[in-house]
RNA sequence: GCUGAAGUGGUGGAAUUGGUAGACACGUUGGACUUAAAAUCCAAUGGCCAUUAUGGCCGUGCGGGUUCAAGUCCCGCCUUCAGUACCA
């Protein structure tokens, strides 16, 4: 009887989805469990081996939490909505969703080979109506709420016109726009409807704003800032734009500090709490306002020193400041103008190109310390960014570099406000080593006690206040796409409406081109039924239009992100009773959040945030119990694809092995790795086949082999290096595929895929089959029963074999070897599981199965055991051999063995003696033996050894150091 | 520049609180079994030296330090990867 993967683990699959055995349930008495990966996005490229290695590793955890007696939850679904589908759908005219279709149909079939335990029953889909329905329900709780600084938490709009009729809104602590207007509660009341909407769309958490945007045109879209990676698009790397236009944006600032308080609360890597703190950039400082000399005009600007503030000998504004132009002098005009036009002309990417470059213009105004009254020039430059703080600058050029070398640039002054500081060469920006002087009433006070008294004296003078401030921006959420979800939006007057409840879903309505203009013209703006009738509160044509009931819909949809963010809530509802909520509040209190999370680090300041944001807020709104969405959270790292690569003669259809190309002018191409074996040696037939230029090439052999050069990048179909896990589940099987990718190494780290190394693994599990259909060898040639059966017939074979060296061997007591052998097992593959160092589990179970083969152990008290230690890793296998030992329920209801330390006790121990660090001798010594016999001992053998050795030991230690240390 | 992680054989990687560095696997070499191949099994495999045998010396990026004992701890460097960047 061999071990036949393929046929064992299409029957267990088939088991598991027949019985549904691992359908979680919504009341248990068992303690809950949430393990989730992040949802793939369907491509059409399908999975290669890198993609499945987190769902492996969750899936790990999740086996063994079902072990370990927990409901566990472990459901998949699909992130499909995406710019890949429109884009295939832009260059073939097909329609996105069938597209989705067929992908997920291939990902669930890949998925299924390799024996996942997800509750598929729970299954979601982002592009689906019944999904992104409460996608555009979730929008509107958003647009009908408010931020109450007050109370630290969103609120219902409600609450905040209330106020507003009642008392105005000098006296409401809100996040809201920085140029909203102040008015009374009759200014209120007496406010038409639009004016009311306009100032109350100041306050909402999403809100329609002209913003200036990261315009990509080759994409025809706007991008989020995540979504930019060195001022080119992250996907396709096409140059951005900065531009303006009115979109949806999401006041994600508002919740700026509890986004960062919260990441204390979760268990999380050091790195990636580190990014999205830095994403958010909080700092702590002051805000100073001066006034402009001749003008009735005044600049703010964010400082983190205002113990500074005396230091300060000019000020920059960005090119952007929209004080520019108004202040600047008839003489410096010119100058300005053709500054601001050059840097407009610039694109991000330039800018940041040249950070040593140093440029800026003098407007000629200047404005008034607000202590000394001196007057401070004011000058723009490009080093000061439009986008954070105010756009402004005070420029301290003795304590900030940037403004040290701005300054010696342009031969501005440089008072030193330091004690003792020479700051001929370089500015001095050592805070915590600081002593003012030069500062009237901060002189001789350090970093802190300055910076309080600055504070407080801008104060007192009307001047300015402690501030803190966030790098974190609003979200845009607006996008120019076709696959994405519509809003439930539809315009009166200019004015955003919100489409009711009761509605929804508004589903994407038919159009004849997915392309989005270049002009940034969306694609739903091509639809012809896209109006909103508010009589029958349905889509209609847009030639109904007409403004007292029909009005205009959005064009924009909604960006990737958003369906993201609150999926894992989804899951927790059965399918069945998905109708009338996002999630039911049983089903809600009872899973709370995501227990584990599994996914890439790529996410750090995107999805992740973003998801964190929208349950922040739906726990706000009393929707859901809890404030954060993961409270585990791990990375797993990239599969790399080794590449192969063949060195073609330069200018001739000559192609030389590795060895030699040293020889010759070579151009490196890349090879499909799939024909390329272990030993880096290429099958020359299959590539004369593969592409025609290899048809008729020469072939330089070393050895009579072509030896192909190798690479490691990431697995991409451009360098030919996929590697499909369909084939390998083919020739190895599906156990093999899992144990290899946990068995490569650390699972949260970047690691090359080499298939050769699988047959390791592969050979484990034989080995492990081996040891379970132990007994003595039978030579068939010799027994003439053999003759009797059709060798051919592989049934009849098979029960023959199988009775001769069978499963059903006579069960016996375990050996104290035996129990030795299952506990040291149990307890380093649960300590491997909770570390989630699943590699050095596979090890281990290598070394059980190999000395209980050794024992040959027939014992079922550590055979069953062991096969439940396993199958978390190899699911499929150990399934089948658990029914073989005659279980007859699944071996993923079994409950984890019990480590029990007694059986790893030994009687005695070889102790090392180590002489001044020096390893000399060893000494068995019995485990109970007191401290003074060992002394003893010792002693004896230091005697013996001093004689062997002829010198003197100066000092003896038993180790491990902690039984005893001894020092004489 | 800043932040985070990491440097161990030919390769992927092990190594509890500091306690026999290189587990386990790949690869390589030799052998067994085969007409042969595949599969399987056995042995060797960090480097250098020595051998009849026991063995000896050097070795975890570099330079110091603490310790009876350092891959592990401390100080100072170097390198690589990832993230982020005129953030005031």
């Amino acid at each position: 009887m061999t071990y036949n993967f393929n046929e064992i683990e299409a029957k267990w699959q088939k088991y598991w989805a027949e019985n549904q055995t691992f359908k979680a349930e919504n009341t248990s008495d068992k303690p809950k469990y949430y393990v989730l990966d992040m949802f793939p996005y369907p491509s059409g490229a399908g999975l290669h081996v890198g993609h499945p290695l987190g769902y492996i590793a969750s899936d790990i955890y999740a086996r063994y939490k079902r072990h370990k007696g927990f409901n566990v939850l472990h459901p998949q679904g699909y992130d499909s909505f995406g710019l890949p589908a429109e884009q295939y759908a832009i260059q073939t005219g097909q329609h996105p969703a069938i597209t989705t279709e067929t992908n997920i149909a291939t990902y669930r079939k890949q998925l299924d080979k390799i024996g996942f335990s997800f509750d598929w029953s729970r299954e979601v889909r982002t592009s689906n109506p019944e999904y992104y329905k409460w996608t555009q329900w979730i929008f509107i709780q958003l647009f009908e709420s408010w931020y109450n600084n007050n109370t630290n938490k969103a609120e219902h709009i409600d609450t905040l016109i209330a106020k507003f009729s009642s008392e105005g809104n000098t006296n409401i602590n809100a996040v809201c726009d920085d140029n909203v207007i102040s008015f009374t509660a009759d200014e209120w009341n007496n406010f038409s409807s639009e004016k009311q909407q306009e100032i109350l769309l100041q306050y909402r958490l999403t809100y329609l704003a002209e913003t200036e945007v990261n315009w990509c045109p080759a994409l025809g879209t706007v991008l989020a800032n995540d979504e930019i990676v060195n001022g080119v698009s992250e996907r396709g790397g096409h140059p951005v734009i900065r531009k303006k236009m009115t979109q949806w944006s999401m006041r994600i600032s508002a919740y700026a500090e509890r986004l960062l308080q919260g990441l204390d609360t979760i268990d999380w890597t050091d790195s990636l709490k580190e990014s999205q703190r830095n994403w958010i950039g909080k700092s702590v400082g002051a805000s100073v306002t001066f006034n402009v000399k001749n003008h009735d005009e005044t600049i703010e600007v964010f400082t983190t020193r205002p113990d500074t503030i005396f230091g300060v000998s000019f000020m920059t504004l960005a090119p952007e400041h929209e004080l520019v132009t108004k202040i600047t002098t008839p003489e410096q005009k010119a100058d300005i103008d053709a500054y601001i036009q050059a840097t407009a002309k610039r694109s991000e990417r330039d800018r940041m190109a040249d950070v040593k470059t140093i440029s800026g213009v003098f407007t000629g105004a200047y404005a008034e310390h607000p202590f000394t009254k001196e007057p401070i020039p004011i000058w723009i430059g490009d080093y000061v960014l439009a986008g954070y703080g105010t756009g402004a600058v005070m420029a301290v050029p003795c304590g900030d570099q940037r403004d040290y070398d701005f300054a010696k640039h342009f031969n501005i002054d440089i008072p030193n406000i330091f004690e003792g500081v020479d700051i001929s060469q370089e500015a001095f920006a050592d805070k915590d080593n600081t002593i003012i002087t030069n500062s009237d009433f901060l002189n001789g006070m350090n970093y802190k006690k300055a910076t309080k008294r600055a504070i407080f004296e801008l104060e007192q003078i009307g001047q300015g206040e402690g501030k803190t401030n966030y790098r974190l921006r609003d979200a845009v959420f607006s996008r120019q796409r076709y696959w994405g979800e519509p809003f439930p939006v539809y315009y009166v007057n200019g004015m955003p409406q919100m489409i009711e409840q009761k509605h929804l879903p508004i589903t994407l309505p038919d159009v004849e081109k997915y392309l989005p203009t270049e002009s940034g013209e969306p694609p739903l703006g091509r639809a012809d039924v896209w109006a909103w009738d508010t009589q029958s509160n349905q889509v209609v044509s847009n030639d109904k239009i007409d403004d007292k009931t029909v009005f205009p819909l959005e064009l924009n949809t909604m960006p990737g992100w958003a369906g993201s963010s609150w999926y894992f809530f989804r899951y927790m509802e059965e399918q069945a009773n998905r109708g009338n909520t996002f999630a039911s509040e049983e089903a809600l209190q009872y899973w709370e959040n995501v227990d584990l999370y599994i996914g890439g680090s790529e996410h750090a300041t995107g999805h992740l945030l973003y998801a964190r944001f929208w349950t922040k807020f739906l726990k706000d709104r009393n929707f859901v119990g809890v404030d954060e969405p993961f409270k585990k959270l791990i990375n797993q790292g990239m599969i790399l694809g080794t590449s192969a690569i063949v060195y073609r003669v330069a200018g001739t259809n000559k192609y030389v092995s590795s060895g030699l190309k040293n020889d010759y002018e070579v151009e490196e191409l890349r090879v499909d790795v799939n024909m390329v074996n272990a030993s880096d040696e290429i099958d020359i037939e299959k590539l004369k086949q593969w592409q025609p230029q290899f048809a008729d090439a020469e072939f330089e052999l070393e050895d009579g082999k072509y030896i192909v050069g190798r690479e490691v990048e990431k697995m991409s179909k451009r360098w030919f290096n996929v590697v499909n896990p369909d084939n390998i589940c083919e020739q190895y099987g599906a156990d093999s595929l899992r144990l290899y990718e946990m068995f490569l190494g650390p699972l949260e780290q970047a690691k090359p895929w080499n298939t050769a190394g699988i047959t390791g693994v592969h050979g484990f599990l034989k080995k492990l089959w081996k040891l379970y259909h132990q007994g003595e060898d039978v030579n068939l040639k010799n027994d003439p029963n053999f003759y009797l059966h059709d060798p051919k017939k592989d049934g009849v074979y098979s029960a023959f074999k199988a009775v001769k060296r069978g499963i059903g061997l006579p069960d016996v007591e375990p050996t104290k070897d035996n129990l030795k052998t299952l506990h040291k097992t149990i307890k380093k593959v649960e300590e491997d599981i909770e570390n989630f160092s699943f590699n050095t589990s596979v090890s281990t179970f290598m070394i059980a199965v190999n000395e209980l083969t050794t024992q040959k152990c027939t014992s079922k008290a550590v055979l069953e055991p062991l096969l439940v230690l396993l199958s978390p890793y190899a699911p499929h296998i150990t399934e089948e051999l658990w029914s073989q030992l005659g279980n007859t329920q699944s071996i993923a209801t079994a409950p984890f063995p019990k480590f029990e330390e007694k059986h790893l006790v030994e009687s005695s121990k070889n102790y090392p003696i180590s002489f001044n660090g020096k390893m000399r001798f060893t000494l068995e010594l019995p485990l109970d033996m007191s401290k003074d016999d060992i002394e003893k001992t010792v002693m004896a053998h230091e005697k013996t050894q001093e004689q062997l050795q002829g010198r003197t030991p100066k000092k003896v230690i038993v180790v491990p150091g902690k039984i005893v240390n001894i020092v004489g």
